[in-house]
RNA sequence: GGCGCUAUCGUCUAGGGGUUAGGACGUGAGAUUCUCAAUCUUAAAACCCGGGUUCGAUUCCCGGUAGCGCUACCA
């Protein structure tokens, strides 16, 4: 467990852009975030950056904080709960910026640029060419302040960089170890953009040290800006803060992972019927491991107390579909039945193409829910699974090739005039013990066993040659018909014939 | 082009100067079952390459290679 931070009380915060939804990458930080302020006993900040107001959506800021509190994390601090450091949203924040950055200018921290666009990409390209880094080559650093103070005057558009130290850069990461870069490279960057609009490598920093962020877990692809966000700091002289840069998920193809490689979203996870519970016991094992290694299973009680954040590693991860399944597959498993049954129900809804169900009918999908719910890897496949009892269809079952293999078979016939026989002597509804009791009689009357035997049965009974136990299959079949939702072993028994004679 | 980060089974990872390099997903085989799924057992499967340092490197150092990121008056 870590020691408690030298800067006092943790504090964290996961800051997104309201671009669109939330991804399991950036949930990925989330969670680590959340999960190192939890067990620190620290605070959890939601901030939201939409400084980019092009992209930035109001909805999407509501669908992003019901993501993030489905996979069950909690803010102390955010846009709709407040806390001691308003505003939680960048973008009525402009004046602020804009204030530090000429108090910037005024200690002789930062300067004024008016240097024009060309000039500067024609310089970019002549760095390339020479194969030297691309740096701003100083031309208004030199400026005499009266010079600069004059041309503003004369309303010449003017941006504000920062002046970067002369000696290399070097910071903390929790993850990497001590980093450094060479102040040449980090060359002065603009932080206030000559139309009045901060940039956003200079946001983050005034918003981290007004926040009071005492830990900085994010994305590793901002592992390049933190040199001049560390020069920020300390123009300002604000405390830096302890930085851990996490690895990027990638997809199967070492890519970035992105909509491209298919469901990646929170959302679409809830929607195929992954618990919340799965995908953090998931994403928690993409780039950390307990001591030991052995030991997947944790649950989010368990993750605050064992996750370690120095353990994080450093190397990037393929997200793993069939793995996430896995586990999800387990914590179905474990989940309290009612709950599983409630959250299959819109599957069942949307297959069977019915908006309202009857109390009876959500039960009734309730006992199919608990009778396959372990054999499945997400709720959304539970209707398939379940196709035996909820259809019926004996004209398509003949006409499939595998089934009329069978059908035709010699032996069928004796079975299936058996069978039928003896089921129209029973009383409904049938009992599975009951069932299993005629095949076996079927069995000794015919002499058919195995495959030969159960293969007809379990044609004219679910129309496929493969499914589900009868044991399970026969007392949902004549509940379901019971409600009319489904059909009885007699029912399918008499459409069955009517098919096959 | 420059700079930075990364590199153990197909995948997620444990480990670490001397190990039979461990676990998990997936895959193969077997058991179970009428069958599918689930379940259990079992097998195959890895230290990127080249130099150092060392009695000994997969582990430490350097270089290479590859992947990724940053290199903007994008976020």
């Amino acid at each position: 467990m870590q020691q408690p931070s030298k800067h006092g009380e943790v504090r964290v915060r996961f800051a997104p852009s309201p671009t669109g939804q939330v991804h399991v990458g950036n949930a990925r930080t989330a969670l680590f975030n959340w999960l190192f302020a939890r067990q620190q006993g620290g605070k959890f900040i939601l901030r939201i950056e939409d400084t980019d107001l092009d992209r930035s959506e109001a909805r999407y800021e509501t669908q992003l904080m019901e993501d993030v509190k489905w996979l069950g994390l909690d803010w102390d601090e955010g846009p709709d709960v407040g806390g001691p450091y308003p505003p939680y949203r960048q973008s009525d924040k402009w004046q602020v910026y804009r204030d530090l950055a000429e108090q910037l200018v005024r200690e002789d921290k930062a300067y004024y640029c008016f240097c024009k666009q060309e000039d500067l990409e024609r310089h970019r390209q002549q760095a390339l060419a020479a194969h030297l880094p691309v740096t701003y080559p100083g031309t208004c650093r030199a400026l005499a302040p009266e010079e600069a103070a004059r041309r503003r005057a004369a309303g010449e558009p003017a941006a504000i960089r920062l002046k970067i130290p002369d000696r290399p850069i070097r910071f903390h990461d929790i993850v990497r170890g001590w980093v450094e870069f060479s102040n040449e490279v980090v060359s002065d960057p603009i932080i206030l953009r000559s139309s009045g609009v901060p940039v956003y490598n200079y946001v983050v920093v005034v918003d981290d040290a007004e926040m009071k962020i005492t830990h900085v877990i994010r994305g590793d692809d901002h592992l390049s800006n933190t040199p001049k966000q560390v020069a920020l700091y300390e123009a300002m002289g604000w405390t830096v803060p302890e930085f851990a840069h996490l690895s990027t998920i990638l997809g199967p193809d070492k890519e970035r992972l992105s909509k491209r490689h298919g469901a990646t979203s929170l959302a679409n996870f809830r929607e195929m019927g992954v618990l919340p519970e799965a995908l953090m016991n998931y994403m928690a094992l993409l780039g950390w491991a307990p001591t030991g290694g052995d030991r997947e299973i944790f649950s989010p009680t368990e993750l605050v107390q064992e996750f370690e954040l120095e353990r994080v590693t450093p190397s990037p991860a393929v997200f793993d579909f069939e793995k996430l399944y896995w586990i999800n597959r387990h914590y179905i498993k474990a989940a309290e039945p009612a709950r599983i049954a409630a959250l299959t129900l819109p599957f069942y809804r949307k297959a069977l193409a019915r908006e309202e169900l009857s109390t009876e009918a959500e039960a009734w999908l309730g006992h199919i829910t608990a009778a396959f719910s372990h054999q499945v890897n997400k709720l959304d496949e539970l209707p398939e699974r379940a196709k035996a009892v909820l259809g019926y269809d004996a004209k398509a079952a003949m006409e499939l090739p595998e089934n009329a293999e069978i059908l035709k078979a010699e032996t069928t016939r004796p079975v299936l005039d058996a069978f039928c026989a003896k089921l129209a002597a029973e009383a409904e509804p049938i009992e599975a013990a009951r069932f299993k009791a005629i095949i076996k009689e079927v069995q000794k009357e015919t002499g058919v066993k195995g495959p030969a035997l159960f293969h007809p049965i379990r044609i004219l009974l679910t129309c496929a040659q493969s499914g589900p136990e009868f044991d399970k299959l026969v007392p949902l079949m004549e509940e379901g018909a019971k409600l009319g939702l489904s059909l009885s072993v007699k029912q399918r028994i008499e459409q069955f014939r009517a098919a096959f004679n």
